[in-house]
DNA sequence: CCAAATTTGTTTCATTTGTAACCATTGAAA
DNA sequence: TTTCAATGGTTACAAATGAAACAAATTTGG
């Protein structure tokens, strides 16, 4: 029998990591050097910028991170006054997020970076590409269950 | 004008990153639990037992790691003897790595656990999701250069 | 031949991360 | 009620990471 090989660059697990660290790493530069975020930082002003208003939890599962990260990155935000918290009329436990002036107008700053950024990184690909790379990726989250 | 707005499900940044935490975090519980290797290290071992003989620097070129993670990882595999470092005859800062019997075996234990992973996780796809997985991954490959 | 620049790999230090423990509050069960 | 489990969120500690400084060897350019 003949000694099994795998090879590395063929193996999805170590393509999809590889390609989202370069994808990812190429964007950070944008929000680390425009406004000083970290990835967690980042995902937090999005999701309440796009959502207006959410609880810890409701951004942990949105932007799909650990709580930890997303109490740390709250902190943050609110550390420079980019968002405020409310506490829940019926449960004390639950703070509502909102954005401040402060964080909506850097979360707008970031919304069309954003998009030239997919639209470049999109646009590198042939129409066909394209198709295949959107509906790879919505078959494998399907596929790993959840969303 | 409207408030533009981002929606960071659709974005490709984050799917694409959220996507392949998923995969590697399983299958990352593989080889944590069967071996106790960090990623670093198993993409060392799996780096090595596919091409035999490589330097650190080759090594962090095949596998997309930072030198810093190649020297720790090379020296707990060191450690465990699972590889030994022969010196280079003509460059004296270079060494040769190469795994010993006990990292080939681990590695020969790794290899079908990893096909079956791969395997099963592409199960889940039609034929032609899996023709877009595949292909869309090869673009954005290219796309971003480099390899 | 020699000084400066480059390369290989390690180490140090600060930051980021994850796990687990934790506190406070709420809900459910007895 | 009173207790016990579950939930929202923070914190403490240990491990993983990255940037930069480093030592040693090699290459390059006068």
């Amino acid at each position: 029998m003949e000694p099994e090989i795998l090879e590395l660059e063929s193996f999805l697990p170590y393509r999809l990591y590889r390609l989202a660290d370069a994808v990812s790493r190429e964007f950070s530069r944008i929000y680390k050097e425009r406004q000083g975020l970290t990835r967690p930082e980042w995902r937090t002003l999005s999701g309440l910028g796009q959502r207006g208003t959410m609880t810890a939890t409701e951004l942990g599962e949105q932007s799909a991170m650990h709580k930890t990260k997303v109490s740390r990155a709250v902190a943050e935000l609110e550390r420079r006054r980019w968002l405020t918290r409310t506490p829940d009329g019926n449960d004390r436990r639950v703070e509502h997020l909102t954005l401040t002036k402060a964080g909506l107008a850097a979360y707008r700053e970031m919304v069309p970076l954003a998009k030239v950024f997919e639209r470049e990184l999109l646009a590198r690909l042939s129409r066909e590409e394209r198709a295949a790379v959107v509906s790879g990726v919505a078959a494998l989250e399907v596929a790993l269950g959840g969303k």
